[in-house]
DNA sequence: ATATTTGCAAATAATTTGCAGTCGA
DNA sequence: TCGACTGCAAATTATTTGCAAATAT
């Protein structure tokens, strides 16, 4: 459980006012490490913040992103899905049940080099496949 | 330049009929390795094939990814790219132009594990940054 | 003639925008 | 009070779907 002392200097820290809605959905990256998408975030919190529109949600998690905040996945066509982890690691959807499984491999394994002059801003490593808990059936998504 | 049969022979292969539609949609990523939108392969294509819909376009990707001939590139969010070279590389978008680059690293360079019951079907590599020519200025996208 | 492919138009889904109301220093 | 934040509704964009017409074997 995060504190909400500790989740609003992280906000001050990168210029960001520490707004109720701001802080709800920060607080819910922080403890719900399930990749959600906007629509997600939005239906959960909807329940304890009934004012919540989702606009704001667009609007916050945009402005987290720009601040270095949130990652911003684009594993899947046509949804956007955040996580409030930024460091690198690498990221395993299942094509039957469509979670997001986190993976932290060894530094060594993702030393990559580009030619001089491209300076990279965010590294992304996406694989997909069957985990093992949908292994049997390699049928394609049905997210429940 | 691809000569017809060849690309008739790789639709063939993975028992794709190679409709004249399929035949130029597939000629176009083989040609134009820029990793086009659906939007733009139908632009480009209409002109010399005038009753396409883009409905043929979808279609028809989908049906090439289904059968390997192509990878979906989601490096993008709100667009899909198709890429005709299914093998790993690195993907590299320059945040001002839009531009995405291919880079072909050393086999060691790229080596991840995962836990074992993880059948790994995809991997993808994105990076995003400046690339050389937009050097100077950091701006957001502009695509031109 | 029969199955497949194509293409229009409508439907859906995610995201963005315009703008008015609200909140906080 | 002023600028920033929020939220509704409408607009935009990408993609999918239903079905009829065209095509090919």
């Amino acid at each position: 459980m995060y504190q909400k002392n500790r989740v609003e200097e992280m906000l001050r820290n990168q210029g960001v006012k520490p707004s109720y809605p701001r802080m709800r959905i920060m607080s819910y990256l922080l403890e719900n490490k399930t990749h959600p998408t906007v629509d997600e975030i939005y239906v959960n919190l909807l329940s304890e913040i009934p004012t919540l529109s989702k606009t704001t949600v667009y609007n916050t998690l945009g402005l987290f992103k720009e601040r270095g905040l949130v990652q911003l996945l684009t594993i899947e066509e046509g949804e956007a899905r955040y996580d409030a982890d930024v460091g690198l690691h690498i990221h395993f959807q299942c094509n039957k049940c469509g979670k997001v499984y986190d993976f932290y491999p060894e530094a060594q394994m993702v030393e990559f080099g580009l030619p001089k002059g491209f300076e990279i801003t965010e590294k992304h490593i996406y694989f997909k496949g069957i985990c093992p808990s949908c292994e049997g059936d390699k049928e394609k998504p049905v997210l429940n």
